[in-house]
DNA sequence: GAGTTTGAAACT
DNA sequence: CAGTTTCAAACTC
């Protein structure tokens, strides 16, 4: 009992400390929703194969500006799709490098686990629902939590004293401070991408696959990298340089990998899961971990693939090591990238100029407006069948028009850039990143700015989706039964006056969430101005000794080759993300910088009021 | 479902 | 920054 007792709990440690602004969310809806009360609950409804519900606005914005880019990702598409939850990845376009590897998918979205589905009725063929967390003692505000992790309220979770949810929304704001203040770029997507123009290793090139990378890289020690502890694997991406694993087995050409996906098992979790025992197993009963280390593994690869990876170096650890241990900062790789990535993202803001952008550009995209008015929709909807007839069967139906509509726009989002399972890809940048050339020491690397989802939309864009709104919530409702039933109730009601009044409390509940919406978005805004100014000021001096060489100091020029080696770039093949998908999708956005933010800002002064 | 393993996150 | 502890998911049985 202790612990689950929830409410108390002792929250403290940690938080004393933090303060500062904090945000982030994904998933608009639910917040949007801000009560759960008012839906009945479900949170699921999770169209997408995303993972977690939309957001509306990212947060992201703050860090993004922050930090340049240290990294050296150029690149041009920013993406869209989700990923996991993994921490950080950076993606690169590159050219196919393996086709077989498609079969799995990385993220899985699902645990096979036993979740408990709040919502019922999920088709199982279609799994809906996003992930649900389990945590005990973290409150679901530390970065444990995957809920939180991911920016998003837990909806549906099986967690314990949670405060991870609106209700706890100061609590909530705190912890994102805290997480921010210790890693600025925690909420950032994890993944990047960058285009990494030489083909040089890989032979098969298709045409537009993109590279990614974990930004932070994983640490394993005993899983070799195949099994879902590892946060590449789980991404299912190829360990890069940034990883510092130990006998990594995660790895173009690596054989135990290429045995894991062989075929195509693509579900066959079971099978996988034994291929990566039998891998690890093997790999320690020869050599144990030190011993000698590439013995088995590289040769095969040398003679599959025989040039890839080739000398490079792996050391034994299986990575690729560039000088010697710590990894290289890799000045140049960093800054060579720069360059590239203009290149390659001509869509990008201007990288090297220096152009006002909004602090709050991009933090909108297309999804979440989607997501919005979906949200908005559904509220009405229950709004109306809530004020007119509130049978306890509404629920369900309710339910299943806002799962329906969700997924309706997830949907769309999907076919625009095809599967999206994979990962969230960002690109870079930027803006703020405008200055160029900073580089940023490594780590920070990151940088650059990752989305999670989607293109940013420009101001007019978004008035230009209000209308749509408007038909989207028509068409919306109808078709699906709002109209039918939640709705109709309005309409139908036999009295005008009952209609009236149900479509005044409509208009209540959607106005109120659009304005909680709004104050959220002013906050957000309030909170990248102050980072970015204080990011200015520091930055102004290192930045001017910075120019001095900086740009000039291209070492990379095209970035084509960014590292000693290759480039760089891990190994690379995504499994089951798409390449060209992800090219596309990224395309569009260029300055995504912005994450999502979460916070719900209910407090200011300057907030709207309704 | 209980128990173990694992590596990120948090903490010191 | 390294070493340790905490945590929740992944995995095993
Ligand atoms: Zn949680
Ligand atoms: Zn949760
Ligand atoms: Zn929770
Ligand atoms: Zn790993
Ligand atoms: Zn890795
Ligand atoms: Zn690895």
């Amino acid at each position: 009992m202790g612990e689950s007792e929830g409410s108390e709990f002792p929250p403290k440690k940690q938080q004393q400390q933090s303060e500062n602004a904090y945000f982030q969310t994904k998933k608009l809806a639910r917040q949007l929703d801000f009560t759960q009360g008012v839906l009945p609950d479900h949170p699921q409804s999770q169209p997408s194969p995303l993972q977690k519900p939309p957001l509306l606005v990212s947060p992201a914005a703050a860090q993004s500006q922050s930090q340049s880019q240290p990294q050296p990702q150029p690149q041009p598409h920013p993406q869209s799709q989700l990923q996991p939850q993994v921490a950080e990845i950076q993606v690169v376009p590159q050219q196919q490098t393996q086709q077989q590897q498609q079969p799995v998918r990385a993220v899985k979205p699902e645990s096979p686990k036993s979740i408990p589905i709040p919502n019922t009725e999920l088709k199982d063929g279609t799994p809906k629902k996003q992930r649900q967390c389990n945590c005990k003692h973290s409150r679901c505000l530390k970065l444990y939590c995957e809920c939180f992790a991911s920016g998003t309220y837990c909806d549906g979770c099986n967690c314990v004293n949670c405060y991870n949810n609106v209700e706890n929304e100061a609590a909530r704001r705190e912890a994102v401070e805290a997480t921010l203040e210790r890693n600025p770029n925690a909420f950032r997507p994890k993944i990047a991408s960058s285009p990494h123009g030489t083909r040089d290793s890989r032979e098969e090139t298709g045409d537009g696959l993109v590279f990614v990378k974990h930004n932070k890289g994983c640490h394993c020690k005993k899983s070799g990298c195949l099994k879902k502890y590892c946060e590449c694997f789980q991404a299912n991406i190829l360990c890069s340089e940034n990883c510092k694993c130990m006998d990594c087995k995660n790895f173009e050409g690596s054989e135990e990998r290429q045995a894991l996906f062989h075929g195509d098992h693509g579900n066959n979790m079971a099978y996988i899961q034994q291929a990566a025992n039998a891998a690890i197993t093997g790999a320690i009963g020869s050599s144990g971990y030190a011993s000698p280390p590439v013995s088995r593994k590289r040769k095969g690869q040398e003679l599959f693939f025989g040039q890839t990876v080739k000398d490079p170096s792996i050391d034994r650890l299986g990575h690729f090591q560039q000088g010697s241990h710590t990894r290289p900062p890799a000045p140049s790789s960093s800054l060579p990238s720069y360059p590239v990535a203009r290149a390659g993202n001509a869509t990008i803001l201007g990288p090297s100029k220096i152009t006002y952008r909004s602090l709050l550009a991009d933090i909108i995209q297309p999804q979440d407006l989607k997501e919005l008015c979906s949200v908005l929709v559904v509220l009405s909807g229950e709004a109306a069948k809530t004020f007119s007839d509130q049978r306890n069967s509404m629920e369900k139906q309710v339910e299943d028009q806002r799962e329906t509509l969700l997924a309706s726009s997830a949907h769309e989002r999907l076919q625009s850039h095809k599967e999206s399972d994979a990962d969230k890809i960002v690109a870079n940048d930027c803006s703020s990143a405008n200055h160029a050339d900073k580089v940023g020491p490594d780590d920070s690397s990151s940088d650059g700015a990752d989305m999670p989802k989607g293109r940013p939309m420009s101001p007019g864009t978004l008035e230009l989706m209000c209308d749509e709104q408007d038909t989207m919530l028509m068409a919306a409702a109808s078709p699906n039964g709002l109209m039918g039933r939640g709705c109709n109730t309005s309409s139908q009601l036999p009295c005008g006056q009952g209609m009236a009044e149900a479509h005044a409390e409509q208009e209540r509940i959607v106005l109120t969430k659009f304005r909680d919406c709004l104050n959220r978005l002013i906050t957000f805004g309030e909170i990248k101005e102050t980072k970015c100014s204080s990011l200015a000021r520091t930055e102004l001096g290192n930045q001017k000794d910075r120019l001095s060489n900086g740009i000039g100091n291209t070492r990379t020029g095209t970035g084509s080759q960014r590292g000693p080696f290759s480039n760089g770039v891990a190994k690379a093949v995504p499994p089951t993300a798409k390449p060209t998908q992800m090219v596309t999708s990224i395309v569009s956005t260029s300055g995504s910088d912005l994450q999502k933010i979460p916070g719900l800002p209910q407090n200011g002064d300057n907030k709207l009021k309704s």
